[in-house]
DNA sequence: AATAAGCTATACCTTTTAAGTATGGATTAA
DNA sequence: TTAATCCATACTTAAAAGGTATAGCTTATT
């Protein structure tokens, strides 16, 4: 019904030596029990593997083409031993990561490419998703990280702060804003503004709103777009300006220069890693361990 | 020590129910062996597979990765079934055939062109040997036919008559015998020969001595060569005519040009195709039926 | 809070399968 | 003719797989 391992060895051996009774020594068993195996296995191929001779046994056609698969056969169990015991360690095997906006610009690419480094087997799948889907992705079991803006309380999923980032200003080349080096935010009352929010709040839209209403000032937004790249492509479209993270300074427009914020906390705005609590994982918890020691360089 | 297939295929059905339970029943097993085989797999591999939960089992990434290795060797190993039924029917094999000069040019790459469109399984090796290399090949089992000019006669080797070809000769342009249309062997009395002979006698070059000895005319010869090939390449540098079965004057080069000799029998040359007697293999016999039925065409 | 239902794990027994021993039958070499 | 090899068969013993009963745990359900 099925095939045998053993038998297949056996079958090897015996065609190694051509010679059962030399095999079964080998083998380390008697020569009956090996003619039976070897008996046995025939019948459930239904074909004749040896022409049986004085001085031993012989490969039929037949026999020569099951000795290769037979090898591969074997040859495959035993790798598949290995990789298993690979995967146990977390030296092989796959993981989804979640990302979404700017956040590849800066640490995160820098962030996989050591851990793709550290384990080269390990097989990293990017996903694109803003912050809700990741978190339903994680509680799905879709992703095992997702790297996203603004701290986030959801129950089961942890969350590690990756680092905190400066507030900048993309202005296009025709601004007035442009002639100074550095922009105070009340420089911005009522100057008009891109945005990007999307998905789960509280977003990073949420803390402007909330900086521009600490100063009193007048939120002008022109246009609301999806996520940080497009919009500073709306800035150098002439849409006006736009508040983002300071990695997201990596991308140069033509039209589009970036000034920093003054008078805003250094850490206003942070860069997490969601991930499931109760992850029993080896890739997971060495991608965590990565990450937490990488902040401290 | 080694893994075993029915352990694989118990784990690829847990791993597709994450049920130990409905697995078994889905084995037409009772559930604790299935358990006892899974922990005995895990120990195996020194890897747990599953986690263990309330609702049944899920997958860990070992789990994962030596499913898709358990399935891929399952999958090969009734794969292997298949193919070793091919080989005993002659389906699916090797066949090893040695040529050697022009028989290539005529019926034996039409004839191996037929059996490789009917049997598209049988990977064919060409070998090049002239006779004497062939027979020693016959007997040391390193091929399974070889084709060669003029009947022979060793204990074990059976021979199979593919066609009889008429005697031709190539001379240059430059040759008084150039503007016959055809030939008579007299008129080659004392004319410059390049003859071809190699191995094993007899050979091509015994049956051309045989014919001058019996017209009693004088057998120049210029330039001996290993084969025809090289023959007729002589011609066309020329060094003289050479005598040809007529399969030859499928090769066409400048400077050269074939005619008839007449006066001597249609069956002058044959074509034999050789082959070890007392061979049980079912794509031998299969070539050997296709050839004795190709020459009833 | 108690109970039933569903799961995996363990203990123990039964059946099946593999391995060992002894020996037969056939062939080659001495 | 005998001894030496080989593979095959018959029979016994040891090991492994499967079955039954049930424990232990958790989650619904009453």
């Amino acid at each position: 019904m099925m095939l045998d391992l053993k038998q297949l060895f056996y079958f090897v051996t015996i065609a190694q030596e051509l010679n059962i009774t030399r095999a079964a020594k080998k083998l380390n068993i008697s020569q009956p029990p090996l003619t039976r195996q070897l008996q046995l296995l025939e019948k459930e191929l239904g074909v004749k593997l040896f022409t049986r001779t004085m001085k031993g046994v012989e490969l039929t056609d037949a026999g020569m083409v099951f000795l290769k698969d037979a090898s591969q056969i074997l040859d495959l169990s035993s790798d598949s031993k290995v990789r298993a015991t690979q995967s146990s360690n977390g030296i092989l095997g796959t993981i989804d990561v979640a990302v979404f906006g700017s956040v590849m610009f800066d640490i995160v690419s820098e962030l996989l490419a050591l851990f793709q480094t550290r384990y080269p087997q390990v097989k990293i799948i990017l996903h694109t998703m803003n912050k809700g889907e990741q978190i339903q992705a994680l509680l799905n079991h879709e992703i095992h990280f997702g790297f996203s803006r603004m701290p986030t309380n959801i129950a089961g999923i942890g969350s590690e702060l990756v680092k905190h980032e400066k507030l900048f200003i993309a202005v296009d080349k025709n601004s007035p804003l442009r002639k100074k080096k550095s922009i105070k935010i009340t420089d911005l009352d009522g100057y008009p503004l891109v945005v990007f929010a999307s998905g789960q709040r509280p977003n990073f839209i949420d803390s402007i709103i909330h900086l521009f209403q600490s100063h009193q000032i007048y939120l002008n937004i022109k246009q609301t777009v999806e996520d940080s790249v497009t919009g500073v492509s709306f800035v150098a479209a002439g849409f006006g300006a736009c508040l983002i993270p300071e990695s997201v300074t990596y991308l140069k427009l033509p039209n589009v220069v970036y000034r920093p914020i003054s008078g805003v906390p250094s850490n206003f705005i942070d860069l997490n890693c969601l991930y499931r609590l109760k992850e029993d994982s080896v890739i997971v918890s060495n991608f965590l361990n990565m990450l937490k020691n990488y902040k401290k360089i």
